[in-house]
RNA sequence: GAUCUGAUAGCUCAGUUGGUAGAGCAUCUCCCUUUUAAGGAGAGGGUCCUGGGUUCGAGCCCCAGUCAGAUCACCA
């Protein structure tokens, strides 16, 4: 990259970092710092006069003569920093604090602090300078947000192109992001422990798959050389998991990353991450009570209490959770009892009520239709949804007392479905004619139903899984419940976006530049008038291409008491 | 996929019937030894997203495109 290409700024700090090196101080260092202290331990544990040696970046710099004051940022906080002259060049050469510090020290750069706590005048905690090291320079200046003291920020960093393509930045001046990340990975651990401390184990299965089975999405489909074999990645973890119920685990479990090929919003990213857990001799009753006090316990250990705020909407994850079939929900806000009802008759129904249906849609599809048109909505206070229909759910036991029903829950929270579960299919016959269902239901064109028939799974079910109940939580979207945030990409580092386009910038003239250029090559110097003559070209494209020239630095226009000239630049 | 909104300095944003761009912070120069987003004085800094068009003249109007956001549709 050109020089020409940077900003004025980016240019000084790469003239600081050689005038660094010039004075003998390296700008990035190899040695490791002695850091010893926090931000936050030397404002939590306050002692006058204690010594320090803190890092991180110098976010503020306010300089008054001789005395200046800086803020420290490190990954705990920021905490305030007195600079003085005479303690920090005790001799008569003032170099490091009249050069170094003012003038080469950037906002943004790595630096070292050895020094003591003092409080000033105005009571804040601030740490004296004795020594710093230069640790690493930043040629790119940050945002620079503001905060003041009734807590309101000025001039934020709020573009959201710019805060998800550059989240290092983003991370840097936002601490409430910062903190999202930080709740994201404390559910993380909550559920381990929670997992863990009931003796379940974390397991990895493949994200490369022959066939993408567990969930009806559209996978990403790659290619593998040395076998020359098409390759899914995982759209789901179910079928693995459930090989290793029937390999002898009483309980395992999994965060993985899923993707599917499918549409992007706010709360749909083509990779996201889900949590499943089977555990062995279980039932989707005893799956119920566990998933209930997994989010009791996992809300508390996030925010430090069970309720949360989601924009309106304000929510408890207190355990217990109402549970309502999904016959009687539809009944509550329908009116309309599924109960026995054919497939026409369904259509016929969601015809007459406004819900779009078509031919490829089966009994469970329809009443799908139904419930997440009309009643789904509605629970928003964490709800069990239980008993979904049959053909909906082809990896789900029969229920115990209606054949045509599932063991299935799903909660929903928000209107929002946030987890899924069932007392598992075990009965390989029965598994597999309803993979055999779901394979003429993809034909009669439902692009949901899985159109590949996983023989190893049905292979591993009849050695005999015993019976299993398993749960999967939508990760991303309990983080968002949790953070409230209304947005995915929010709750992701590094959410998915069209590439940027680096380095594509033209160099070469296009056709009316070249004409301009031609002449004025030759003449060198000719009066603006003479010269927009000569081209011929319009008034915009005479404008764009002098203009466009001016700016590659290969002509210079001079005003002069009665005219314009332009010269060529050599 | 549809509709709407947006893209201007490093950041946040103004920009009037269309007349060659402004502010605050940041940057640079000078003054200042305890400041609390913001001390004082001065200066520099622009591919107004891209490409066409209308016009004597476009940041602004028109067309096409790129990227993003929101709403809707789709979606275990």
């Amino acid at each position: 990259m050109s020089t020409s290409e940077l900003s004025e700024q980016e240019v000084q700090r790469r003239e600081a970092l050689n005038r660094l090196r010039d004075l003998g101080i390296e700008p990035y260092p190899a040695a490791l710092y002695p850091v010893d202290h926090y931000s936050s331990d030397i404002k939590e544990n306050y002692e006058e006069g204690k010594k320090v040696v803190i890092a991180g970046r110098i976010m503020r710099k306010k300089i008054q003569g001789k005395a200046s004051f800086g803020e420290i940022l490190d990954s705990k906080g920021r905490i305030q920093v007195y600079f003085n002259r005479d303690e920090i060049c005790p001799d008569e050469d003032k170099t490091l604090y009249n050069e170094v510090f003012k003038k080469l020290l950037d906002l943004g750069d790595f630096i070292g602090i050895e020094g003591e706590l003092f409080k000033t005048q105005m009571g804040e905690i601030t740490v004296r300078v004795h020594a710093f090291t230069m640790l690493s320079k930043s040629l790119k200046p940050l945002p620079l947000p503001k905060t003041d003291a009734e807590g309101n920020v000025h001039d934020a960093f709020t573009n959201p192109e710019l805060r998800y393509r550059q989240r290092y930045a983003d991370l840097v001046v936002n601490p409430h992001v910062k903190e999202i990340f930080i709740k994201r990975t404390k559910l993380f651990n909550a559920m381990r422990e929670f997992f863990n401390a009931r003796e379940y184990i974390e397991v990895e299965t493949p994200i490369l798959q022959p066939i993408a089975g567990g969930a009806a999405a559209r996978p990403f489909k790659t290619h593998h050389n040395a076998l020359d074999i098409p390759l899914y990645m995982r759209i789901a973890n179910e079928l693995y998991l459930k090989r290793l119920i029937v390999g002898g685990f009483e309980g395992v479990y999994e965060f993985s990353k899923n993707f599917r090929n499918e549409g992007m919003d706010r709360t749909h990213n083509p990779e996201f991450t889900a949590m499943e857990i089977y555990v062995a001799y279980k039932d989707y009753n005893w799956m119920m009570e566990f998933t209930e006090q997994l989010l009791e316990h996992t809300a508390q250990a996030v925010n430090g209490t069970t309720k949360a705020t989601f924009g309106e909407h304000n929510i408890d994850f207190k355990a217990p959770y109402p549970r309502v079939t999904m016959r009687e929900s539809i009944l509550e806000f329908t009116g309309f009892d599924i109960e026995g009802k054919s497939e026409e008759h369904l259509r016929g129904w969601c015809e007459s009520n406004g819900i779009e249906v078509d031919d490829t849609m089966g009994r469970g599809k329809l009443i799908d239709e139904i419930f997440g048109e009309k009643c789904e909505g509605n629970y928003i206070q964490p709800t069990f949804i239980i008993d979904y229909p049959k053909e909906m759910s082809p990896l789900c036991k029969e229920h115990r007392e209606d054949s045509s029903l599932t063991e299935r829950f799903e909660l929903m929270v928000c209107g929002k479905e946030i987890a899924n579960a069932y007392s598992e299919l075990n009965d390989p016959i029965d598994q597999r004619e309803r993979f055999e269902e779901q394979l003429k239901l993809a034909e009669r064109g439902d692009d949901e139903a899985s159109q590949f028939i996983d023989y190893d799974f049905l292979r591993a079910l009849e050695y005999g899984m015993p019976p299993t109940s398993g749960l999967g939580i939508g990760i991303d979207r309990l983080v968002m419940f949790l953070t409230n945030n209304q947005s995915i990409q929010e709750v992701l580092f590094f959410p998915q976006m069209k590439p940027e386009k680096f380095g594509e910038k033209k160099v070469e003239l296009n056709d009316n530049e070249k004409v301009i250029f031609d002449i004025i090559s030759k003449e060198k110097s000719m009066a603006l008038d003479e010269l927009k003559e000569r081209t011929g070209l319009s008034n915009k494209k005479w404008d764009k291409g002098i203009k466009a020239l001016g700016k590659l630095g290969l002509t210079k226009v001079t005003k002069t008491d009665d005219a314009l000239i332009v010269d060529l630049v050599e």
